[in-house]
DNA sequence: TGCATATTGTTTGTCGACAAGAAATTCGAT
DNA sequence: ATCGAATTTCTTGTCGACAAACAATATGCA
């Protein structure tokens, strides 16, 4: 056949139309781009996307399972909100998940789990460096994300992605006031925590594991008072 | 219009198809009655529940986030294996939770929450009394659910559906080794852990939840064991 | 006969369309 | 003019159909 079948440029591979949805969304609900609380229309993400209603909707079935979006019946399915009232909640496990999952990557890390760890630890301190609040908090997140990974256990695995990504939409509000030497702090208690790991110090990852969730605790409610007095002004 | 227009009487309300499939589902998976590894062909299920595919393949998109079937891209989804390799990570994460869950509902249970604890309990003994190892696995995964309801985390409360979910499945496995005897000392146990929680005695219910997690691990572990004998032996 | 290739068949991924609910709007009555 | 009811509009939930990808079978060649 003499004809060309030139394919055109949009032209999109067999079953990479929902993972795409759902790469696009989450990304733009982690990063605050969709307010919590907004509706997701699906006819006009179908247009954005250049694809049917289908994937879109499987994307936002799996997005609800995992707390990122909520759907009213028979009505339009919202970003999820940030729980602010249950603070305390997200706190309590976020502790008991750092101390857990550093305490389990002591002990069954491999050589390549360090190698990642480092990468990402070299990611985070870089976005201190150049004082790109967006970025550190993406980047701490990954980091304890790969500790997680470490750890090799699918179920403290799964908790630690769901308190990471509310956590990364969390301290997002209230990026403006990470300063200049706060952050360092959490670059140097990394260090120390990736120091325990490799000596295989369960103890010792535990306890380093445990001040780095209180320092966490204890700024981010330090900013919530902060903004708390702020709204009261108003 | 002369003509009395008789609706189906198989008349389905807008929005239940979903959940329906995904209760059948979820319900077959947990009850080994879908064999772990069997392929689910989303045709059949749509002839067997009389809906189209869209409803049901939305219901495996959840079951998948939820770890419960595994899709194969562009071949058919699969229920999920049971991961007998990493037994010890589920043992880890069991414990865990069911410290957590107890300590943080001795804190902050309410009267409703009590309410529905002992109602848990009261279907764990029936199923004890009647020596129908089914239903106590399932009102015993019902009971620590409850708990967990109890402890008001949202957290926490995910990862023990998760959990007791692959443990109701691990225990089918092995249901016949629940005898007379031995299930008795858990309505003993579970009686415990309630007047801890009802007596608000965080320290006690503690305790009791890393004991209870013990017994559940070593009695798991000597069925295990036995069953391992039993294949070495053919 | 054995292996590589072409063909057929089955199952998934995506699409456009239609019907049911809910929100928004219009209309009417007091 | 305001409140309530009917209608319109708009969005979701479901459906049947088509196209792509994989599996199985058949075909051709050494």
């Amino acid at each position: 056949m003499s004809e060309a079948s030139v394919p055109p440029v949009n032209e999109r591979k067999r079953g990479s139309g929902v993972k795409r949805v759902y790469d696009v969304l989450r990304d733009e609900i982690l990063d605050l781009v969709l307010a919590p609380g907004s509706p997701i229309d699906e006819i006009q993400l179908a247009e954005r996307l250049a694809m049917s209603r289908t994937p879109i909707r499987e994307a936002l079935v799996r997005l609800a399972s995992e707390g990122l979006v909520t759907t009213l019946p028979n009505r339009s399915t919202v970003v999820a909100n940030i729980d602010f009232l249950n603070l305390q909640a997200f706190f309590d496990a976020l502790t008991v998940m750092y101390r857990v999952t550093t305490r389990l990557a002591a002990q069954n890390r491999t050589e390549e789990n360090l190698e990642m760890i480092r990468a990402r630890q070299a990611d985070f301190a870089r976005a201190v460096e150049s004082h790109d609040a967006l970025a550190m908090i993406a980047s701490n997140a990954e980091f304890h994300k790969a500790i997680a990974t470490a750890a090799r256990n699918p179920y403290f695995a799964g908790l630690a992605n769901r308190l990471l990504d509310d956590g990364r939409r969390l301290m997002r509000v209230y990026y403006s006031s990470f300063g200049d030497h706060l952050p360092h702090c959490y670059v140097v208690e990394h260090e120390d925590i990736i120091a325990a790991i490799v000596a295989r110090d369960v103890a010792r990852a535990d306890l380093l594991a445990t001040a780095h969730a209180d320092q966490i605790v204890s700024h981010i409610r330090a900013v919530i008072a902060r903004d708390d007095r702020l709204h009261i002004d108003l």
